[in-house]
DNA sequence: AGCTGGTTGACAAATTTTTAATTGC
DNA sequence: CTGCACGAATCAAGCAATTAAAAATTTGTCAACCAGCT
């Protein structure tokens, strides 16, 4: 079979000023195009097509057209010559594309929109919008182009990866470790009505934007996996980024059932009857800091495993009638733990187990042939075919349990969960019994927490490779699997803990969080890493005082307004309309004034919110004083770091020292550092705005009467000292400005450029912005010695 | 009339409940 | 063949758990008020 072909594309289009374009008033002024063959590194074709003359590029086809006609037309015509079997590009689904179409539609090109690789059909554009529990509610539109698959990053990426930002350049930094500038739609203008040079700069970036897809492409091996995912399934590709899982599994059901000449029932939807049923276990968590070592027991796949080894399925299940009627001996049928009684395989076998035993079969062989591969590109073959498979065989049992599904069986779905059940305090029961000193062991051994398919048992033993003994013994035991141990082990409660994770007795692998802080996507960067590395202080270098004084350290930096803004911000997703949300809640609020500032650039459904916590006044509600770090940044409205302190740091630093230090809360939370309070700076807002700014000494900040601009009386024998100081603290600013200035440089590729980078996702944009505001500021001090 | 003790209502503080976001398995 | 109006059909894996913030409710406090007693 021949290669794909791949293309990548960006647009970029100017806005009246000020404003995000709309496809009624403002042109396409540029389109830059990659085209590769699926499994090559370097692109076909690169080219740029731009109204207006532009500048040549090295190594670019650079086509310079004087209307937007013609520039669409262009487009059109390369898209048929080229013929692609895959558009990618990120976020085509919801702008690129349809902004070309409704475009070409407002410049009346009834020929434009003819793409596809049907004659003469025409692309069609509609709203959609998907929701489901797993990928949330999301607007998107539907293009339909025949025959050339739309792989959107940004779709993949919101699926595939919990990430707290999925703009491009967040996602290159993560992924790639590249950055890319984001520039402001309103200087895009700018660019484009300079000359042929700054039209150039242009297409640079637009080039950049094609290429990074692209990369990511290449790099996380999507084709790859979703072939593999659509094959597995027996669905479309595009089914995988536009439906949600249940389509998978029913895909799969209906294969199986024509294979075995069955059909599936039409069920009707049941209403609003929302039936739920009861889940897993969660054992009562022991909470504790752990050093000796745990292990941890669990079961491989336990649900598939279950449905398989009762014969769990549709065809199987019977009601204490059919038993009567049809006079099923006792010894043929299964009575689950929640009642229900489902006929053994050897009078019928069900579908579902049939399907499972298949793809765990398959996995089983995709991962031996894992095994042997040598050639990279096999291997990232069979390891998106077994992860595939897994996958599949998970959501089997989601799907029976989906009320509001095509093919609902809770009958099924509880069962399993009853077994799973069963299973895990058998587990718990029999491990406690058999490893106490009674049998000659040294120890009692006790479970200390267990979720759904997992035991986490303390032997009592104090080294790693005993511990691993005696948890291979027990797992033979309770015919689970054995895999790690935990030491040390920090368990704050149920589905939160952290732990060094062992598979081999000599060296620890990785430090692992579950559920905790570091892990979750609603923190800010300072929370985040201050717990992580508190925790890495805890748990690998076991020291304990340097990690208090880290703590100290960090809340003395943050009261003193030294922290990097860039570490404040959160992220919230914003998971339905505003109106539907009952309370008011930060995020929410923010995204409402910033559709009143801008609703062409404002959040929308599924779309995360980047906000901070500025000051006002006492008792304002948090949905109050949230506001747009941008917006911070630019007005310098002042952060509020007690915010911080009570409500993002000392809980979750709490929960973690409060198992290992007594007083936890005094020593960290109240100590002197915590006196070190900053001035803030004056609030623009509210009563501020009557008060006189009144001029103090440069010395020793106090008042001056008139007339005196620099010195108090007492300070006056120090001016040498004081000036030289406010010199030195200029040229240092200068110093830190200019390094950051050329960070920025570096990252747009070219050092004779002014940056126009406002990356609400870059750190290096937070400190660039905040040296020049201190940089001005600090003149602004060596100014008043000129008076 | 003046004092006392109890009641009441307004408001603040404390506590509980609800809502939403997010993760574990 | 396209565009438009209208109606019908389709679609969405699961539960358990923690946490923070807002909203609702209860509790506490204090002053004003009033009736009864000395």
């Amino acid at each position: 079979m021949a290669p794909f072909r791949i293309l990548s594309f960006d647009i970029e289009c100017a806005g009246r000023k000020g404003h995000f374009p709309e496809p009624t008033h403002d042109p396409v002024i540029q389109i830059a195009n990659l085209v590769t063959l699926q499994g090559e590194d370097q692109p076909l074709i690169r080219n740029v097509m731009t109204l207006n003359s532009c500048s040549p590029i090295v190594g670019v086809d650079v086509m310079s057209f004087d209307t937007e006609r013609e520039v669409l037309l262009a487009w059109r015509d390369f898209i048929r010559e080229v013929d692609p079997d895959i558009i990618i590009g990120y976020n085509i689904c919801k702008f690129d594309l349809p902004y070309l179409i409704e475009r070409a539609q407002a410049l009346k090109i009834a020929e434009f929109p003819i793409l596809g690789r049907i004659r003469n059909s025409r692309v069609r554009v509609k709203d959609t919008t998907f929701s489901s529990r797993q990928y949330g509610t999301r607007e998107s539109k539907e293009v339909t182009v025949e025959g050339r698959v739309q792989f959107d990053l940004l779709q993949v990426m919101q699926r595939d990866y919990k990430l707290s930002s999925y703009s491009l350049n967040s996602v290159s930094a993560h992924f790639l470790s590249e950055q890319k500038e984001d520039v402001h739609h309103s200087i895009i203008s700018d660019l484009q009505n300079g000359n042929a040079e700054t039209r150039r700069r242009l297409a640079v970036y637009c080039l950049k934007d094609a290429y990074l897809p692209q990369r990511l492409l290449d790099k996380l091996m999507f084709i790859y996996n979703y072939v593999e995912m659509a094959r597995v399934t027996g669905v479309p590709i595009s089914f995988l980024l536009s439906r949600g899982q249940s389509i998978k599994v029913l895909s799969q059901l209906l294969r199986k059932a024509k294979q075995k000449n069955l059909v599936l029932p039409n069920v009707k939807q049941a209403g609003s009857e929302q039936g739920t049923y009861e889940g897993a276990t969660v054992l009562e968590a022991r909470a504790g800091f752990y050093e000796k070592p745990i292990a941890t027991l669990d079961f491989a796949s336990l649900y598939p495993s279950i449905m398989m080894a009762y014969n769990l399925c549709y065809c199987t299940l019977v009601t204490p009638e059919d038993v009567r009627k049809l006079n099923l001996p006792p010894e043929s049928v299964n009575k689950t733990p929640s009642g229900e009684t489902f006929v053994k395989s050897n009078l019928q076998k069900g579908i579902l187990p049939e399907i499972l035993e298949e793809l765990l079969a398959a996995r089983k062989r995709a991962k031996a042939d894992l095994k042997e591969a040598k050639d990279p590109l096999e291997k990232a073959v069979l390891d998106g075919r077994q992860l595939a498979l897994k996958i599949s065989a998970n959501s089997v049992y989601g799907f029976t349990g989906a009320t509001i599904g095509q093919l609902p069986c809770l009958e099924i779905s509880s069962s399993v969960t009853s077994y799973g059940r069963q299973m895990i305090e058998h587990t718990k029961k029999i491990v406690e019994d058999k490893f106490t000193t009674l049998n000659g062991y040294e120890h009692n051994a006790e479970v200390i927490y267990g979720d759904t398919d997992s035991v986490m048992v303390q032997f009592g033993v104090s080294s790693v490779e005993e511990a691993m003994n005696l948890g291979r013994e027990a797992a033979e035991y309770i015919s689970g699997t054995f895999t790690k141990v935990y030491f040390p082990y920090l368990l704050i409660s149920k589905k939160r803990y952290a732990g060094l994770f062992w598979t081999k007795p000599d060296k620890f692998d990785k430090m692992d969080t579950k559920g905790i802080e570091t892990v979750r996507r609603d923190n800010c960067l300072l929370v985040k890493n201050l717990v992580n590395d508190c925790l890495h202080k805890i748990l690998i270098d076991r020291d304990i005082p340097g990690a208090v004084q880290y703590v100290k350290n960090a809340i003395s930096d943050l009261l003193m307004n030294r922290m990097d803004l860039s570490l404040l911000v959160i992220t919230k997703g914003l998971t339905k309309t505003g109106d539907d949300y009952e309370v008011k809640a930060a995020h929410v609020e923010l995204a409402e004034r910033m559709r009143k500032r801008d609703a062409a650039t404002a959040p929308n459904v599924g779309d995360r919110v980047p906000y901070v916590i500025i000051k006002a006044a006492k008792g304002a509600k948090a949905y109050e004083r949230s506001e747009d770090p941008i917006y911070v940044l630019e007005n310098n409205i002042p952060i509020d770091p007690q915010y911080y302190l009570e409500n993002q740091i000392s809980k979750p630093i709490l929960r973690i020292f409060e198992p290992i230090l007594k007083n936890a809360s005094k020593e960290l939370l109240h100590g002197s550092h915590t006196r070190s309070i900053s001035i803030s700076t004056p609030s623009n807002s509210g009563i501020m705005k009557f008060a006189k700014k009144q001029l103090t000494c440069i010395g020793c900040k106090a008042l001056l009467g008139k007339g005196n601009h620099t010195l108090c009386p007492h300070c006056k024998g120090r001016e040498a000292e004081l000036y030289c100081k406010t010199v030195t603290h200029v040229s240092e600013l200068e110093m830190l400005f200019g390094r950051l200035w050329t960070q920025c440089q570096e990252c747009q590729g070219s050092l004779h450029q002014d940056v126009l980078c406002t990356s609400r996702d870059c750190p290096i944009f937070y400190r660039r912005k905040k040296a020049q505001k201190d940089m001005a500021e600090a003149k602004l001090q060596l100014d008043r010695w000129n008076f």
